[in-house]
DNA sequence: GTTATTTCCTTAACATGTTAACTATTGTGA
DNA sequence: TCACAATAGTTAACATGTTAAGGAAATAAC
């Protein structure tokens, strides 16, 4: 006989994507202010942890897919978050890096991130909290198993 | 002194986009074959799950959003998945019903969908899976605190 | 050293996400 | 009943997601 499907209120696919509803909506407000994307906001944070990127780089370390990577780094550019530069030794990489406008957008919201982060931990209560990002880095096609 | 930002390593928006690229990869290897898209296979299976419903209600528990929707089901009704009528009690109102058509789309793949739902809960453990479920329903704003 | 392959990135095309403005229908209050 | 507000959806505009095709530079094969 045929199995049945799980209802989709039990569904992990639907649940991670309201999950994320619930988590980005503050951060989205937040971002509101600034005139930037979510995107554009990862973009911003994985330069300013790490440093001069090339974009494979940053398109992982960023969990966005190369064509919209090319799009959005194109837009920061012109709003003067980043620059672009060639890789004298391979041309065909580019280098990417914040730029100190781009880094002040970071700099004014770490207050109200922090805050952000501390109301989850605070709701889900610290050891949920870690427990919810273990589960899900196993989930990670990117990470060992 | 300023607080630091969490490494975008541990940060639970990031986590929850890798983990749902890590749930849907599969699903979308399933999906390629029949021409619809993940958006398509999840109001599919709403529809399939609790009948004929209003916009508003099919929106909500799709988890999609309205402007989304309304171009998804154009589209579906153009593939003959789904059908539209008006509620004669308010007109304002708009039917959405699944089709024979739209139904076995979903006939077909339940055996391909359960299996993939199995492995996931082979991967993380029965009750760690629960466990996860429970924490993204946290997360949820639709769900009560 | 020239062709084939691979790598890194861009472009294109279509679908969806997101916010805001807009239309049509229904409900309300004076 | 008439102005006003609320509700249900649509349309528009721009950004991103996703897959496929294309282009340029580096590498491998011969």
């Amino acid at each position: 006989m045929s199995p049945k499907l799980p209802s989709t209120s039990r569904s992990l696919p639907i649940a991670l994507i309201r999950a994320r509803e619930g988590v980005m909506a503050p951060i989205r407000d937040m971002l509101s202010e600034t005139g930037i994307t979510e995107q554009q906001w990862r973009v911003l944070r994985v330069l300013s942890e790490y440093g001069m990127l090339d974009t494979t780089t940053l398109a992982d370390r960023s969990s966005l897919l190369f064509p919209s990577l090319t799009r959005i780094a194109a837009t920061m550019r012109d709003k003067g978050l980043i620059t672009q530069t060639r890789d004298d030794v391979d041309r065909r990489r580019q280098l990417i890096e914040i730029t100190p406008q781009g880094q002040k957008i970071i700099d004014d919201r770490t207050a109200q991130t922090t805050q952000i982060v501390a109301d989850f931990k605070t709701k889900l209560g610290s050891e949920n909290y870690e427990t919810l990002l273990d589960l899900l880095a196993l989930l990670d096609p990117g990470s060992r198993d």
